[in-house]
DNA sequence: CGCGACCTTGAAGAACGTCAATGGTCGTGG
DNA sequence: CCACGACCATTGACGTTCTTCAAGGTCGCG
């Protein structure tokens, strides 16, 4: 696939230059960041919620998340994180997490130990406020999240999720078309959404039945994105993309 | 204890010193910061939403909330913010909000020009430092709720709002005796755990036979505080509290 | 006294959950 | 190549939680 001119960091960078021009300097910088690269499978537990790690996780490849178990076996999933994100900077700041990070998908993801990037974030303040700012632009997320939690029904809720993923991914060169690969169940789209695997399925399929999107074999396809905006309420500044 | 500087900010002091201890030179560069007073009464809209502000807003006093408002009238409030907080702190490094700030009850709020602050975070990193951590801090809470709203029932949810209400207020002075003010109406307590007001009131009468706690005149009284915090799943660990 | 804002309560219904069974798909091993 | 099992999607019947609508009731305040 790759013609691998693409070091590891690349997504780092990608990710950054969304909130300010990165000289030469930084982006070299970057690059020579010691990462240590971990292959995980589905399922798997990165951090365990109530540990303080001593290092950062950059996401390679495949998808994560962030998520709390409750008593009975529920779940909530608080953040999904895609190539290019950093889940657990936080920690950089305040060292225990109550949460925990686990791979969705297979996925490869970078250790860079907090030491790192600390020297990273004196030396050039530039990127200090630029890591700052993919924390804002985490936490904007996580308010839309809890409008739709709070105030949104099933339908809508998925309709603006759908639209969230498509432009996340889409800034990452992971969706086009109206179209990209949607690797998860449905039981952690329900726990992503409040709800429950059955009541996503019927979600869907009532979603299908009105031409809005169709999802099989783990690709989504948006046949009416406007109708589907319409649906959701969606309102993309939140993200803070280029465009 | 301390010999109790009464001046505007200190409230902000008293917020800033959970994280680190400030030296006198950093109180008293907080003390000097221009503080434009402003008294607000209940329903004002402070920041409205889509708004830049050049300015940020630090709670003297009374209750402050972040919201959003979707179609059909409602209405999902994304924070409470107490004396000392400082709602809108992120609008230092992010231009817009999607959100709106406005007064729960009679408030009196100081507004801060952002290039003072920005002033005394070049001075003082370590008053940089803190006041991000308060940030990370309310996105802390704000996982917490959106947990609370996608997988706890009414019942747990208004007791955790409860449980967490009563530490943070007791934080600063405001609670004491499992007992403290509660000036909001339940309309505004159901646009907080994503609920109706019929349906908080009915759950506050059952917490209330099941003597757990009794709301009236807006005083609220926890009659069993351990009960509380098993039927809310409470953990206070995310608040970052001293001790 | 009367008005507005808020609280309280009942009855009916919608949205979503639970339980349970069926079927599809895919990888693995015989 | 087929059989099997694991995991996931799908569907139906039924229950629960929460909402909606509507009607008083209470309290403070002009």
């Amino acid at each position: 696939m790759h013609p691998e001119p693409l070091h590891a960091m690349a997504g780092l960078v990608r990710t950054l230059t969304r909130f300010t021009d990165l000289t030469q300097a930084e982006q070299r910088a970057i690059q020579d960041l010691p990462a240590r690269p971990r292959l995980v499978g589905p399922g798997v537990d990165i951090v365990p919620a109530g540990s303080a790690p001593v290092q950062c996780c950059l996401v390679l490849d495949g998808w994560l998340c962030r998520y709390r178990l409750l008593s009975a076996g529920r779940r909530q999933i608080l953040a999904l994180h895609l190539p290019g994100d950093v889940p657990d900077l936080q920690n950089l700041h305040l060292p225990t997490r109550d949460d925990g990070l686990a791979a969705l998908t297979k996925a490869t993801v970078a250790l860079i130990p907090h030491e790192s990037l600390r020297a990273l974030t004196t030396a050039f303040s530039n990127l200090a406020t630029a890591l700052w700012r993919t924390l804002l632009v985490d936490a904007a997320i996580q308010r839309a999240w809890l409008v739709g939690l709070g105030r949104r029904s099933a339908h809508e809720r998925t309709a603006h999720l759908v639209c969230e993923l498509y432009l996340r991914l889409a800034a990452i060169g992971l969706a086009a078309d109206h179209r990209y690969r949607l690797p998860l169940t449905q039981a952690a789209l329900a726990d992503t959404l409040g709800l429950t695997s059955v009541h996503i399925n019927r979600t869907f399929t009532a979603m299908r039945e009105q031409n809005l999107l169709t999802l099989r074999g783990g690709v989504l396809t948006i046949h009416d994105w406007d109708a589907l905006v319409q649906a959701g309420g969606f309102d993309p500044g939140y993200l803070h993309l280029p465009r």
